[in-house]
DNA sequence: CCATTTCATTTAATATATTAAATAATCCGC
DNA sequence: GCGGATTATTTAATATATTAAATGAAATGG
């Protein structure tokens, strides 16, 4: 007889793993007054420079009428730059300010730090091995 | 000379396999007109009875002030029943409804298929994996 | 006992998420 | 060129997240 397999709650567990990871970057980002969301976006932006904002809204995994918002209180706090795009009138694109890559470069040091961190006291392997389960388990999903 | 290593934006990546996952079930919760933290709710609920705010807060993984909304919408849907706690009163005990505790019924098994499914087509092998693996990130980050 | 501290939850203010509907510009076939 | 279909984004309405502060009830030390 087989012992019956446990299930653990995935989505929570997932979610619990989330929290664990941005347990240490959080607070550098809360320094720098930015939220979660916000970070996303300017690590999009610092990657792409001037991108439309259906590709933000993608890589940063923010749905529309959420980044709708974001952008316009980003752009109120001066860390980006919003205007329509010349050749489809549809479109809007974004790109940070100087202020803006400024926040990029500093925290992307940070975030760097905690990598490094990870990957010495988890064990590259296991993280390794952890990138790929998830990328198994995203692609199974969407099938 | 070794390859350097490339790391892959673990919350991003966590997220998005958390989003997979909730692709199948989510449209089930959404049919009983339950969101994502009420399905929660009502999961705790199901396995404890009768339970304090505060372990529902820690077990759904809800902070206190969303929870405190989450539990006003459910009450007000028929779902639940809130009270003071007669031992203390700074405690809310919160339970489930007969109606509440049918849909917990009705949606776990639909839950339960999903498990086996992801079982089957991943492998309980690679499955503990990442049980595993998601655990050791964890406890890694809240040392 | 009383004052102080601690604890559990809620309120308040702002930001983000979610879903549907609206808007507005491009595309496409005819 | 024109009209319907498609595409990109925003608006609207409601729900949830986040942080700080308030409330109100226990515990605790003197």
């Amino acid at each position: 007889m087989s012992t019956a397999f446990v299930h653990r709650n995935l989505p929570r567990l997932l979610l619990q793993a989330r929290e664990a990871v941005m347990l240490h970057t959080r607070p550098s980002l809360r320094e720098h007054g930015l939220s979660d969301q916000q970070w996303r976006v300017l690590r999009v932006l610092g990657e792409h420079g001037m991108v439309e904002t259906g590709k933000v809204a993608r890589e940063a995994f923010i749905l529309g009428p959420s980044l709708t918002g974001v952008l316009t209180r980003m752009e109120r706090d001066g860390l980006i730059r919003r205007e329509r795009d010349d050749a489809d009138q549809r479109r809007t694109v974004v790109e940070a300010t100087a202020k803006g890559l400024e926040l990029v470069e500093r925290l992307s040091t940070t975030i760097e730090a905690h990598y490094a961190w990870m990957e010495k006291s988890l064990g590259k392997q296991k993280l390794a091995e952890l990138y790929k389960l998830l990328d198994d388990v995203i692609e199974l999903e969407q099938t």
